[in-house]
DNA sequence: ATGAAATAGGTAACCGGTTACACATCGTTT
DNA sequence: AAACGATGTGTAACCGGTTACCTATTTCAT
């Protein structure tokens, strides 16, 4: 591999000078950048990111941590963080924490010594005093979907409570008159806003008791799961609101295995709008988030705080839009 | 941030000492070792990783290039590896290429400038002259499922063929009489073999004819529309082999959309073996590879080059196994 | 007693960039 | 004509590690 000095050898002039035509930064005359150029191209040098980072501590590169690779909905969001670094000419580290906090801190850890520009958190384990420990460090970061403290960092999350009450108040619309709700981890801002969302929503109804609500963990089985449980303790429950469309999923495959008919007998509704909810039969009713939106405008804040912005911390809310499909379109 | 210098100046020693240490080779007195364990404590000293990329030309990380994120196949694949390296101490970026020959040439050159100390691929875009540049310039890597020329490089693969051809069987079994195909990219050693499979199943028979198959592109919109073009050709196809699990859902979404029965009318298999043939109803028989074994293996035979083996290229190649389910149950 | 091997640790060059600072030239302003 | 700012380039220190090489002491077999 071809280093600096051998193309300033090359080009007759100076490291300093390949340096400053590499960062587009000082004055280089054009005949010396074609020279330059030419030497470049016949080296085929390419800059050595390690000494770069070292030297100029910048590596052009931000990671996203999220919780769940096997989630849709985190594909999603990392493409469009993929795509928008790229324009950018970042480069993005995907590190999936598996729901682990030990996983988490591991990788912040290894991020930091690798000297990541920037870190997106699309995971949850993070307390108020790591997020301070971050702010500290000086690292630029962003949340998606969680505010341990909310002004403590940049935030871009959705209207979940909302969110949640139009999933329940669909589900009354369509005739339901017994909605349950599986809930995703209370240690989460999703899984407790929407948690939040249903509960508002049904608590004033005389049909509404406390058991009519079964943790799912955002996962399918956690959906399956949850749906023999309730189903159990009340054959009654006409509606089902699941915090995420994974978990809607699972309650729908375990709800068919038990020869419940969707929607006739029991109406299902989900949360997030990922493709799922439109491959299984019935297709399933969900609330959409903006999931690559999010995921691009998390990254455009993202490289913005990296180059320089400083900017005061700010929430950006998503709209979340119902959208209506078979599992809960009911005869009435 | 402290450095290493700050370490040895805190513990009387010199930095040689400290990076003997840190790196558990040459010799360190028992003493000495605690002072400096004490005074990297004190420090929270967390050595410097471009710097020791730099120096030492090993960053403890590596890549794992796949073609399509949101195909859990790749999920699957992309926690086994993530664990094996997390136990070897290794990190993992993880790079999706989108299908993308130039997004994926962009990450080779991305990953080689960051010294990352070996590549996984799971991608196919690379040439055998891509093969014989990383060869040459002797960054470890391994194909996951694609061997541009089989001796140059270690490949981690299935029994495609064989399992196609499974497949077959199965359907005919099963009393199958007209059966179609989606195959997936015919660049793709895994696309290819599966089809061969196939067509070497079905060539001799009657009915069989050219126009039986139909392009899918491994995704499930493609697996939706081939079902639709091959219906409209052949609305006598009785079975269904998809060349992966993802294009079988699409079909299978399709058959329902337009009230074909599966697998009364028509009985479907796909290939790979993820989870969402069994969250669909009725769940969809597989060829199932052992995805985190490859996974495992792949990272084990990937990091085993890293640290110095030398030993020659070889091919690996899993066994696959057949998975009857309800889309291919027919009364006979 | 002696020399080889094992143990312990220091010095300084090096990895390949960035950049502060110095210096030179040239056109423009006053 | 002197002063000044813009342009163009080089020198060398520095980022924070690793490691080759060297020195010194201890252990141990002969």
């Amino acid at each position: 591999m071809a280093t600096i000095r051998d193309v300033a050898k090359l080009a007759g002039v100076s490291v300093a000078t390949i340096s400053r035509y590499l960062n587009k930064n000082g004055y280089v005359n054009e005949e010396t950048k074609l020279r330059v150029e030419q030497a470049i191209k016949t080296l085929q040098y390419e800059p050595n990111a390690m000494a770069r980072g070292l030297a100029g501590r910048k590596t052009g590169t931000i990671a996203l941590i999220f919780p769940d690779i096997t989630n849709p909905f985190f594909a999603e969001l990392a493409r469009a963080v993929e795509d928008v670094a790229r324009m950018y000419g970042y480069t993005v580290i995907l590190c999936n924490s598996d729901n682990q906090a030990d996983k988490e801190q591991t990788y912040i850890r290894v991020l930091k010594q690798r000297y990541v520009d920037g870190i997106l958190f699309a995971s949850y384990s993070l307390r108020s005093d790591d997020v301070d420990a971050l702010n500290n460090e000086k690292i630029p970061f962003i949340m998606l979907d969680r505010a341990p403290r909310e002004t403590s960092c940049t935030v871009v999350s959705s209207k979940h409570l909302e969110g949640a009450q139009q999933a329940v108040q669909h589900l009354l619309d369509e005739g339901c008159t017994k909605i349950a709700h599986i809930y995703g981890p209370q240690d989460t801002v999703t899984g407790r806003e929407r948690f939040m969302g249903y509960e508002q929503s049904v608590k004033h109804f005389p049909w509404y008791s406390p058991s009519l609500v079964e943790p799912g963990y955002f996962r399918v089985d956690g959906g399956m799961e949850a749906v023999e449980n309730l189903m159990k303790r009340h054959p009654d429950i006409d509606g089902i609101f699941a915090g995420n469309d994974t978990m809607a999923v699972g309650a729908l495959k375990k709800l068919q295995r038990m020869g419940v008919r969707v929607p006739d007998q029991v109406a299902l509704c989900g949360f997030d709008g990922i493709d799922l909810t439109v491959i299984v039969e019935p297709e399933i009713t969900t609330v959409a988030q903006s999931i690559y939106d999010m995921g691009m405008l998390s990254t455009r804040l993202l490289i913005k705080k990296i180059e320089g912005d400083n900017s005061e911390h700010q929430t950006h809310l998503f709209d979340v839009k119902l959208i209506p499909r078979e599992s809960t379109r009911r005869k009435r």
